[in-house]
DNA sequence: AAAATATTGTGTTTAATTTACACAATAAAT
DNA sequence: ATTTATTGTGTAAATTAAACACAATATTTT
């Protein structure tokens, strides 16, 4: 009974149960966090995937994950593994889903939290693209490491339905740029066909856009206007469209 | 280090380590359960809750909650869980979001995960109300233990715009309602009054109600006809409405 | 049994939104 | 000057949503 052991295991032990008192340390379980990164370039839809950490899953790729710590926000340990894996630090990530099925993943029981984010490729060059980090087309992922597949695929579910509902889309775009780029990325995101006439029509009507007085250059035909998204007169409008289909 | 410490503790590290090799056990965190149970009584709204377990909060409501057991699904411990507060296992759960502040619970550190489901306060009587459980208005619900408001508006807001989207509402209901009734339940939940005629009209025009020539009674004047939800036809005539604003 | 009560059941008109669809204007390349 | 590829624009038809009123019917009261 009150007979204490020396040594490391011991003071292992005391680390282990002094966090958390009132919660019995047996429960304890892994927690991760993964990212479902977008992006959007050459007219498609990409996502962000890395190789898998652990051999077993080498030839694989996987979403950006690691541990939460125990002192760390959920929040915060998705913004700190992001900035980990990629080095981007000022992009918005949002919470999709948890996962927690009892063997999902090979090192042992992890539950993890997926969140997603858009981000612009151009304006975003990954700091840390040592093979480790590739941008790959959404349309041709396959299989995955882990249950990661089932993650993207909900991922994707779950932005095609955001940006019906609220103008999301423009993080994946540079500040500049011609509505048919703009319609070229919804109709990756949603992967059907808009009418053009009434895809500009709507987003004209949203009362967003800005005109910014350029064309695109260095095309063989006729070029586009340019415009920004004006993010106060989103703010500003909002009520009179939100939720409606784009 | 060879040295083997006897004793308890000594047990307690070895089953505490020996579940999960490749994952580091320093890493592991308390995770939770949270159910947010809605029904349908008086034609108001109501959710679920019970007496907190810590003392420190014995004077407020919370959600049903409990810790997830390391050898155990996600999914499986939300019904667990809600088995083990209501008697109940016959609901359909479904995940909401996550909770990861640092300082949410003061027991120590507990990411919880809510879900939330919809259930019929008449069919479903519950085994274990000892005082413990108890159905409260959704409309006066005002602090609850821990972050439990904050979970209990989150999972509120879905409901609202899963509502929209697809006829759960169905869940509250008893199997035979009238579509008063069913008015009034779409009402409570939205928090807005509805055309009777253009609410009628929409709901048959989804072609998923099926006339038991039934109607109520014991009612002070006219009673309304008896309809049930047929989930085949909800089925098949699916993508004709789905996504329609009711 | 007649009258009063409270609610059900039903249709139409108008407004708003969505869809379908075609041609002239323009910048660049030849 | 011509060709090329794409931009920019408007209208009519169809669908969907919103507004709105009165007769029919069980029950209760007198």
């Amino acid at each position: 009974m009150g007979t204490v052991a020396n040594g490391k295991q011991v003071k292992k032990i005391k680390s282990l149960l002094a966090i958390q008192s009132e919660v019995q340390s047996s429960n304890r379980i892994a927690l991760s966090v993964d990212c479902v990164i977008f992006g959007f370039d050459e007219n498609k839809l990409k996502v962000l995937l890395m190789r898998s950490d652990l051999k077993k899953y080498q030839s694989k790729w996987s979403l950006l994950g690691d541990l939460v710590k125990p002192d760390e926000d959920l929040d915060a340990a998705a913004y700190r593994i992001l900035k980990q894996r990629t080095g981007l630090d000022d992009v918005y990530l949002e919470q999709v889903h948890s996962f927690g099925k009892i063997n999902r993943h090979p090192g042992g029981r992890v539950v993890t939290v997926a969140y997603c984010s858009l981000i612009n490729i151009q304006h975003h060059k990954l700091k840390i693209l040592d093979n480790e980090l590739h941008w790959h087309d959404v349309a041709s992922v396959k299989d995955l490491a882990f249950d990661h597949k089932t993650i993207f695929d909900l991922s994707l579910q779950r932005l095609q339905k955001r940006v019906q509902e609220h103008p999301l889309g423009f993080s994946l775009l540079p500040n500049k740029f011609s509505l048919r780029e703009l319609q070229n990325l919804y109709e990756a995101i949603l992967s059907i066909k808009l009418d053009r006439r009434n895809f500009r029509k709507k987003f004209f009507a949203m009362n967003f856009l800005v005109d910014m007085d350029e064309i695109e250059q260095n095309l063989p035909h006729r070029p586009g206007k340019l415009y920004k998204f004006d993010y106060d007169k989103y703010e500003k409008n909002k009520k009179k469209w939100s939720g409606i289909d784009f």
